[in-house]
DNA sequence: AACAAAAATGTGCTCGAACACACAAAAAAT
DNA sequence: ATTTTTTGTGTGTTCGAGCACATTTTTGTT
């Protein structure tokens, strides 16, 4: 009573042997209308289920699994993805799953397309990859799909579209402004100027940010009591402190700023030193510097992209795809995670 | 190459038959100095992982897992429950994981222990139950314990002392006050006092709301421009509409209030009538109702207390212990959710 | 009716870990 | 020196699904 049915027990029941009935659940052919119907109305009347186990025995095979992210040395965001890594491994190492890290330089096309090319030598059944870069991806896809292998690739953090990437995991970028300018106007009631402000990125990876400002702005513009001016603004790192402060001086009225990257605690550095000052400040990523500054009270809100999560479901989605054939979602998009002071916690540690 | 090491390679390489690795690797003694020796010494380099698909082949059984929730057509706050629950069955079930639903009349403590009873009946091999009636459950828990079968019982929702329960998942609900409190004071720039509302909730579970009211003060207490005072009221469903607005009508000077119970749409039915009102909400769960406000901007913020992942991962943590011997955590806190109208979508999917 | 071809069915082995049991070698007791 | 323990080692079977191959039954042709 306390155990599955199995094929032997079907074939007990319907008075056949094993094969016909194997035959029977893999449409195999060759089996009499008789038995075929009998076998059948069996499987179902008992809804059999194969034992996943017994049939993945046999694949006693090591799956490699590459997985291409930017070196977490020279942008700390990309750090937690090393513990969900560390989780699939973990999990899933026991079941004949390998996954090879492999970092690139995120300043660097030419150390995206070396990381690329490491990976393809590996010849993995699966690439997770953040495409960093447009036209390099495209190339590095190219090569994937050119030795026949059948490498599946999938990727996080960013959309690229192409037939070749099977899978994503991510976040709607749109939407995503739109709670960073919900928030926005939950935290100001006055009436002032609101500031957009993107540091530091290449302009190779300015979809991001343009996504996040269309989705605030478009907030704000279905916004009944629309009241303020929004002003987009772009900072490079050299200069960064008198540039904002200029820009902080010329815009006395200003009331809220959102960063669109990583990097809003350079702002809050300069903001926090200005006396008196009621700005609220809205920006991305649970990196060490934001953290501190949300526990302090310059930054208001963060919204946490989850990029441990991202890299762990994007591996394990990949994993149980190749190890028990599980159908591959296409686009997994992750819930915005809106951080203030008093939440952070439980997300640092996830 | 691309293949696992098994106990047959190190036997080969080792020279010995694979009894004796056996032996080794589970030290079951009888196994000369030497033969230990080297067979360890080949397991260190190669670092062995045992093939765990192999390993439960064996174990053809299907274990039962029975889990205890308030009946979702009593209170809509369970409902999510049911999808977390289906996405392990689905997730496990051809591991033979047999998963029984069993539900209870919140308002009921007979009702309970009858759902308690019938669960024991199944002589289940573990039980997650949502612990809501303190005395029943310490009960409940005897009565798995009486007939030596190890059962293996663990909770959601709330916690409760016990060293039968060998597991917990839920929240921080004092930090989740705290957080709640931080988002009144985003929202809130201007003097005035703030409401806590404790809507509708028997006393047994007024566990959950002190601890709540408790973060929430202690927040308030800590923070440096305190200057609200915090009103605690208390409000049952007859004549809510009436007692609510009286209160309203005392306090004009009212600019937040948080309600501890998944019930702030009831508050904010009423708080949507005055006339140019600029009174914060902010609540707990995402049920249909509630979401309704927070879109049409009654409601600031709601906190999302996440059963459906609480029954999933309670669910899942228990299978996996079952199944793979996993250790089982003591204590899983889900991180505390901030939802906005901007958010709130993917929240209601997953 | 005899035989060949085709269709249907059954048998037996594989995967890796686990463990019972058989057997061999060394140590201890007579 | 021989028998009895003790200790060490190897063999063979099990679990369930899957598949190759052997065997039986049916159908079609002369």
């Amino acid at each position: 009573m306390r155990k599955k049915y199995t094929i032997r027990d079907i074939s007990e029941l319907a008075g056949v042997s094993k094969g016909t009935v194997d035959r029977v659940i893999h449409k195999r052919g060759k089996v009499s209308q008789k038995a075929l119907e009998k076998v059948t109305k069996l499987l179902e009347e008992i809804d059999y289920q194969p034992n996943l186990i017994a049939r993945n025995l046999k694949n006693n095979k090591l799956y490699r699994i590459c997985i291409l992210i930017p070196n977490p040395k020279i942008d700390a965001y990309w750090n937690p993805c090393i513990d969900g890594i560390n989780n699939v491994i973990n999990e899933l190492n026991a079941f004949g799953i390998q996954i090879e890290t492999i970092f690139f330089n995120s300043k660097s096309t030419k150390s995206f397309l070396d990381a690329n090319a490491n990976a393809n030598k590996l010849s993995p059944d699966a690439v997770l990859m953040v495409p960093f870069f447009y036209k390099e991806t495209l190339t590095a896809l190219n090569d994937y799909n050119k030795n026949k292998l059948n490498i599946i690739v999938a990727t996080i953090n960013n959309r690229i579209e192409s037939e070749i990437i099977k899978g994503f995991v991510g976040q709607d970028l749109h939407q995503s402004g739109r709670v960073a300018a919900k928030l926005m106007q939950s935290t100001v009631q006055k009436k002032g100027d609101i500031a957009i402000i993107h540091i530091d990125e290449k302009y190779k990876n300015a979809l991001h940010m343009q996504e996040k400002e269309k989705g605030f702005r478009e907030y704000y513009k279905q916004s009944n009591n629309f009241k303020n001016t929004i002003i987009t603004l772009k900072l490079k790192r050299s200069d960064f402190d008198n540039e904002l402060t200029n820009f902080l001086n010329r815009h006395k009225n200003l009331v809220g700023i959102c960063v669109t990257t990583s990097k809003v605690f350079q702002v809050a550095n300069v903001v926090s030193k200005i006396e008196g000052s009621k700005i609220s400040l809205i920006g991305y990523d649970l990196i060490h510097e934001n953290v501190a500054h949300l526990k302090n009270g310059v930054v208001d809100f963060l919204i946490h992209q989850n990029p441990k999560q991202q890299a762990y479901l994007g591996l394990k989605v990949l994993a149980e795809h190749l190890l028990f054939d599980k159908e591959l979602p296409e686009e997994i998009l992750l819930p915005i995670d809106i951080i203030n002071s008093e939440n952070v916690k439980p997300f640092m540690r996830n």
